[in-house]
DNA sequence: TGGAAAAGGTCAACCC
DNA sequence: GGGTTGACCTTTTCCA
């Protein structure tokens, strides 16, 4: 369009100017319909140029910033959500001229608007944003404009956007599909396109796995991981075409060698140099460091600049207090700030993010290869991060052997964004500007070295996690802490864990389950069910095959926690059987609470093809269990949850941080909140319209389930896990998924095996004893 | 086919 | 000196 001073110019006989209003963004003259909103020419560049990079946006004011024409540049995230939030989309995207009607209509509606305008302006108050002008131009919602302040509304219309921006994408490589079958056959060149419109650089493609969630759950895991894949190699992709095409992605093309980690040549003195000490004052931030910190953040390094290190020396200077303040908020003292500065040609202000609790096994880690290194003590620590719990800093190892052509100290304890690059990627030379980081310690060597960023490395662990390899404790624990800031790789996350342990629990208990079902539903069909249960066996024997159920029950736990939850076996191996030794009877309660039928009082066991009533079962078992057992099941059936919920609330059941005796609360909490939000989301996905009243249900019977642990504690927590790696119990941990672990030979257990084996058969069957009621039996 | 309208590109101004 | 912004320009698309 010809502008003049930011205005359209006035055309001759016949034209009629479009009325396009106030920008939708930032209120400013709007001088067209940009990807879809009437925006200035500002908000069109701007929303241009932050599609490749808007995820690393970050608003530190709760995503309440004022967009306006003298404000929209100081916070690039929230001037990004006014930008979705107005419609701006690649699929909005519309050529050519606007059809007569259209404008006329909206001539009309741009009068009545405008003399409302004159009335309103008439009035007292005015508003920075026209609404009203807004919500006369075509396309536009001015609700959408008002609404959405929240975290909830920005991440909703992320999310929207990041579908839309998909299928956009999608469309575009299907139309350039058929140009190219077009240029092709007319001889023609093909013309060049960017990544973005090759579609080399997609998001999550989970929306895929929607479409199929109507297959079984393994092949919906298995088309996850494909997905990962997918998602890891167009990321790649898209980066080294980024890196072709002279992108400001320059740092990365200087450091294409390994950096070794072993190089570490700081002396004593050095080392001692570098000596810092940390305050625990938490202090808020400016905007303009805010504003800092999101420029540093959407910049990537950039091969020109080969003076940081003069840069940084002025930088220091000019902090005269000797003090800065990280862009989390936390004051430091110097030499560190300094030492940060010169050393790692980081400006902390922009960059440095103090360790978190989680990380002090990573300082662990570099005390061992350092021993000279002061190191904060974990008073130090713990009083740092009294506050904080989204910082992510690390002692980082590769940064500092990445730097021997200049002299690092010690207190590189520091580090970035939660973004994991490769160590050889991390930018090294004098000329680099670090702009991510990725802790060494996460990345070992052979370990999770392909990871650039949060979803290769979700890939990695995924990949890790199924083939049985350890994952160390504290990768799990800052994956945790870091994949729900991607609503969209925490959908993908949470659907992960949702086909594992449904696959898990199908493996485990399917059969079982089914087998169970079918006898069931002909029983009462057939009205087969007799008034008063006739039972086969004696009380003695009942206790059994009690006992024998109870062992094949601890099995069951230890074989579902360790092939469904992410993240379990990264647990020490106390914590692992304090979880699993206090959730054997949640694990069964759950599980057999469709055969647990309060209204008839019967149990039903499908081996003997027998019912057997509550009244017989109370023979050898205490009121007290019975009562408790019926009741939770009742309570657990009236929420009618399905197979793939039923297994979900089990492994919340299992990984639970308020149990006894637990050492690393802290990693256990992060795996249960995982859990819930998969359950949650299994839970909206198939019921949306009663999920949070049926899920406030859910948390009144976890906050409830208390009584059951009291029943636990008494008949359970006696049985020695410990043992149950040394007997015929020990898990597999290389098992194949393929293998069924209910069918299996190992799973076939015996009272005989129970009583000489790894757990101890007398002190369950003891205990077994003991809940019998005095001579019922 | 002309012209309107939007996308993409360019670069001076500004900021750090 | 380098990164970001936004006004302006060119190219592309599509309505009349």
């Amino acid at each position: 369009m010809e502008m003049e001073n930011g205005m359209p110019i006035p055309r001759g006989r016949g034209f009629t100017p479009f009325p396009f209003g106030r920008c939708q963004v930032c209120a400013a003259e709007a001088t067209g319909n940009h990807y879809g909103a009437n925006t200035c020419e500002g908000c069109k560049g701007f929303f241009k140029r932050s599609l490749p990079v808007f995820r690393t946006f970050r608003c530190f004011f709760g995503n309440k910033c004022d967009v306006g024409p003298d404000t929209r540049n100081r916070c690039k995230a929230c001037r990004f959500r006014k930008c979705v939030e107005a419609g701006m989309a690649l699929d909005a995207v519309k050529m050519g001229r606007i059809p007569k009607a259209v404008k006329e209509q909206a001539l009309v509606t741009g009068k009545k608007s405008r003399g409302r305008d004159k009335q309103a302006s008439n009035g007292a108050s005015t508003s920075t944003t026209n609404t009203d002008e807004v919500a006369s131009s075509p396309g536009s919602d001015a609700g959408s404009l008002q609404s959405g302040s929240t975290d909830t509304a920005m991440t909703t219309s992320i999310d929207e956007f990041r579908g839309a921006f998909e299928k956009s994408l999608e469309k575009q490589a299907q139309q350039q599909q058929q140009q190219q079958a077009r240029y092709v056959g007319g001889g023609k060149d093909v013309p060049s396109t960017s990544p973005l419109q090759s579609g080399a650089y997609r998001f999550h493609p989970y929306n895929t796995e929607v479409k199929h969630s109507h297959q079984p759950a393994f092949k919906a895991s298995e088309r996850l991981h494909s997905s990962l894949d997918e998602t890891s190699r167009q990321m790649s992709l898209a980066q080294s075409q980024y890196r072709s095409i002279g992108d400001n992605v320059g740092g990365y093309q200087q450091h294409q060698q390994p950096v070794t980690t072993g190089a570490l040549t700081e002396t004593a003195t050095e080392i001692e140099a570098g000596r810092h000490t940390w305050q625990s004052t938490s202090c808020q931030l400016s905007h303009d460091d805010q504003t800092q910190t999101m420029s540093s953040h959407s910049q990537t390094p950039h091969k020109g600049q080969s003076d940081q290190q003069g840069t940084s020396s002025k930088r220091s200077d000019e902090n005269s207090h000797n003090t800065f303040t990280s862009s989390n908020g936390w004051m430091l003292q110097m030499p560190f700030a300094r030492a940060a500065e010169s050393g790692a040609g980081i400006n902390p202000k922009k960059n440095c993010r103090i360790l978190t609790l989680a990380d002090m096994a990573i300082t662990g880690d570099v005390n061992e290869n350092i021993p000279d290194m002061q190191l904060p003590t974990e008073d130090q620590m713990k009083a740092v991060m009294a506050n904080s719990k989204t910082a992510v800093a690390v002692m980082n190892p590769a940064l500092r052997g990445g730097h021997q052509s200049m002299p690092v100290v010690p207190s590189d304890v520091l580090v970035f964004r939660p973004t994991y690059v490769r160590d050889d990627q991390i930018p090294v030379s004098s000329a680099g500007r670090i702009g991510y980081g990725v802790p060494s310690a996460l990345a070992p060597a052979g370990g999770f070295s392909g990871c650039r960023d949060l979803y290769s490395l979700a890939r990695s662990l995924v990949a890790q996690f199924q083939a049985g390899i350890p994952i160390p404790g504290h990768v799990m624990i800052d994956f945790y802490s870091m994949y729900p800031t991607d609503s969209r790789l925490k959908a993908s996350m949470c659907e992960f864990t949702k086909c594992m342990v449904a696959r898990g629990n199908e493996e485990i208990y399917g059969e079982e389950t089914r087998a169970n079902e079918v006898f069931m539903n002909e029983a009462m069909s057939s009205g087969k069910i007799p008034k008063t249960c006739v039972p086969e066996r004696t009380p003695q024997e009942m206790r059994d095959v009690l006992k024998d159920r109870l062992i094949t029950q601890v099995k069951r736990v230890v074989l579902l926690s360790e092939s469904s939850i992410l993240g379990f076996r990264s647990l020490s191996i106390d914590d692992q059987h304090s979880l699993l030794r206090t959730s054997i009877l949640d694990v069964w309660m759950v599980h057999s609470s469709r055969f647990l039928r309060d209204e008839k009082s019967y149990i039903i066991f499908h081996e003997t093809k027998t019912f057997y009533s509550r009244e017989w079962m109370e023979m050898f078992l205490t009121d007290e269990f019975l009562i408790t057992v019926f009741e939770m099941a009742a309570k657990i059936n009236a929420l009618q949850l399905s197979f793939e919920e039923l297994a979900l609330l089990k492994t919340i059941l299992i990984v639970r941080p308020d149990r006894p005796g637990l050492v690393n609360v802290e990693f256990i909490t992060l795996i249960h909140n995982h859990l819930l939000d998969a359950l949650k989301v299994t839970i909206s996905q198939r019921r949306p319209d009663e999920s949070e009243q049926l899920l406030g249900k859910l948390l009144e019977l976890l906050k409830g389930w208390r009584i059951l642990d009291v029943m636990q504690e008494r008949y359970v927590h006696p049985i020695d896990l410990s043992q149950l790696s040394k007997g015929p119990w020990k898990v597999d941990n290389q098992r194949s998924h393929s293998a069924s672990p209910a069918t299996s030979a190992k799973e076939k257990l015996t009272i005989d095996e129970a009583n000489n084996g790894g757990v101890d058969g007398k002190m369950v069957s003891a205990r077994l004893s003991s809940a019998s009621v005095n001579g019922k039996e």
